[in-house]
DNA sequence: CGGAGAGTTTTGTCCTGACATATGGTCACT
DNA sequence: AGTGACCATATGTCAGGACAAAACTCTCCG
C-alpha cells in the first residue's frame, strides 16, 4: 500500500515550496506516520495530491534522497529508509551543538594574541601581504566537566575579535554576526594521547584517549576564514555522520 | 573577466549531459583552466554555449556547489571556491580506498565464525528470526604495515562468505558482487588507546593513540547488511572530509 | 510448466518559459 | 559630497511537457 503525503503548503510563505515539502515528509518520517520500509506514491501522483509540479516534488524528494531518509529505484517507486538518520556532519561550532542539545557550554579563554601570523598559519589560510591573525586558546567545559582544548587562528580583516567576546559566545557565532557567511571547511579527525598539559586541563590521566580534529572553514567569497586545531576527550566525545551513496 | 567553458559535449553518450558539464567543470578546475577565485560567466550564458537549457546547466553547478568547488551568489555569480577540495568521505571500504591510492593492501584473517547472533547484534542490524551472522576479525596492513584492526558482523542471507575470500578481495567489493547496492551508513569516529592485544597486532607500543570507526551500512532494500567496530593506528590513518554549508 | 518477450509502471533526463529576489552599481536629488 | 531610489544582473523558484530507461508483471508460446 503506497501512503500518500498529508502536509500544509502556504503558497505565500516565503519558504520555497520544494523545501515545505521536504520539512513536511521529514516530519511525517520522525513521527511515525511514514514507517521505515513503506512505499510512497508515485511523484506525479505525490505532485498532484500537494498541487505541485513535478520538478518541485522532484527536488523535494532529491534532497531527502541526499540526506539518507528515502531511496528511489527506477520503474519501481520511493521508498523510506530508516528514521533514524543522524544528521549530516554539519558546518557548525561546538559551542552551537552544545547549546542546542540544551547544554550550558562555558568558555575559558586560556590565551588570545593578536599579531603577525606565523609562516605556517599564513600558508594554510593563505593571507594577503600585511593580513594578521587572531591566536587563542580555549577550554570548553559542559556542566562544568571540561570536553575540549581548541587553538585557532582567525585572519583580522573581517571581524574584531575580543578575549570577553569569546568567554560569552561560539566563535561561530560573532563571525556570522559580523557578516561572514561560511561555506564549506576542510576537516581531518584522528587520535592523540593526552600530554602533561592537555591531561591536567581536560581532567583526565596523562595517556588518555583524545580525540583530535583540523579545521579550515572558507567563506563564501572564497576567503579561508579560520583554522583551528582542536582536541576532544574521547570518554565523551565522538564524531557521528551518515554517509549517503550517491 | 568571467571564465567561459570549453566541454565536449557528447549528446549520444549514454552519461547524462548535466554529469559531462560536472566532469567537464571538474577536470579545468584540477588542471587549472579554472583558477581559484575566478569568476564563471552566468548561467544562461553558458547553457548558451555548450547548447544545453539552463535547467540542465544548473543541475550541474548544483553538484558542484554541493560538493564544493563552486560558490554562488544570487545576484553576484558563480565562483570557483578551491582546487584542493578533498572528495567527501565515501561509502567504501577500507580496502577500496587502498587500493585507488595504489597500494597493495594485505589481508589476515584472525577469527571467522558464522552462527547465530548475540543479541545485541541481532538489535543492532535488526535482524529477522533465523537469520545468522558472519562474525570475523581482520588485520589490515599496506606495505606489511599493520594499519587497521577490524571486526565484523555480516548477515548470513545474502551472500556467502568465505574466510579465503576475505583474504583476497575487501568485503565490500565481496558484498557488491553479490548484488548489494550499499545506499547508506551510520558512522562513529572516536579514539581509543591501545590495549595489549591491538598494540602487538598493530605493531606498536601499549598505550599508543588509535583512531576507532563503528559503522552500520544499509542496502538499498533497507536492509541493514553489516555492522563492525575498526581501530587504525593515528600515526598513519585519519578521515578527511570537507563539509559543505547548505 | 517454464522461460522469453511484450507491456506497464515509475523514476531519470532534458527542454522551454516565466517570474521572484538578492546584490551591486549608477544616477539624481538633497 | 553624501544618500536614497532605481535599475541591471544573476541566481532562486516554479510550471508543464516530452521522451528515455530500468524494473517488474503478465501473457503467450514452446
Amino acid at each position: 500500500m503506497a501512503a500518500t503525503l498529508n502536509i500544509p503548503i502556504d503558497r505565500s510563505s516565503p519558504v520555497p515550496l520544494y523545501h515545505q515539502v521536504v520539512q513536511g515528509i521529514e516530519g511525517m518520517i520522525r513521527n511515525g506516520a511514514l514507517e521505515p520500509g513503506s512505499k510512497l506514491e508515485n511523484e506525479i501522483e505525490l505532485a498532484a495530491q500537494l498541487n505541485l509540479s513535478r520538478p518541485t516534488m522532484r527536488k523535494a524528494m532529491d534532497e531527502l534522497v541526499r540526506s539518507g531518509l528515502l531511496v528511489r529505484k527506477r520503474g519501481v517507486g520511493t521508498q523510506v529508509v530508516a528514521s533514524q538518520v543522524r544528521r549530516h556532519l554539519e558546518l557548525s561550532s561546538l559551542f552551537d551543538d552544545l547549546a542546542r542539545g540544551g547544554k550550558k557550554p562555558t568558555t575559558r579563554v586560556l590565551s588570545f594574541r593578536h599579531g603577525p601570523a606565523e609562516a605556517e598559519v599564513a600558508d594554510t589560510l593563505q593571507l594577503p601581504a600585511g593580513v594578521g591573525v587572531y591566536h587563542f586558546t580555549r577550554l570548553r567545559a559542559v556542566d562544568s566537566k571540561p570536553l575540549a582544548l581548541m587553538e585557532n587562528w582567525v585572519r583580522d580583516d573581517i571581524a574584531e575579535l575580543t578575549e570577553g567576546g569569546l568567554r560569552e559566545h561560539g566563535m561561530y557565532q560573532i563571525l556570522r554576526d559580523a557578516g561572514v557567511n561560511f561555506r564549506l571547511a576542510n576537516q581531518r579527525i584522528g587520535a592523540a594521547v593526552a600530554d602533561e598539559r592537555q591531561a591536567e586541563l581536560l581532567e583526565v590521566a596523562r595517556g588518555s584517549a583524545l580525540v583530535t580534529m583540523e579545521r579550515t572553514a572558507v567563506d563564501d567569497a572564497g576567503r579561508r576564514v579560520e583554522t583551528g586545531r582542536h582536541v576532544y576527550r574521547a570518554d565523551s566525545y565522538s564524531f557521528e555522520m551518515t554517509l549517503v551513496q550517491r
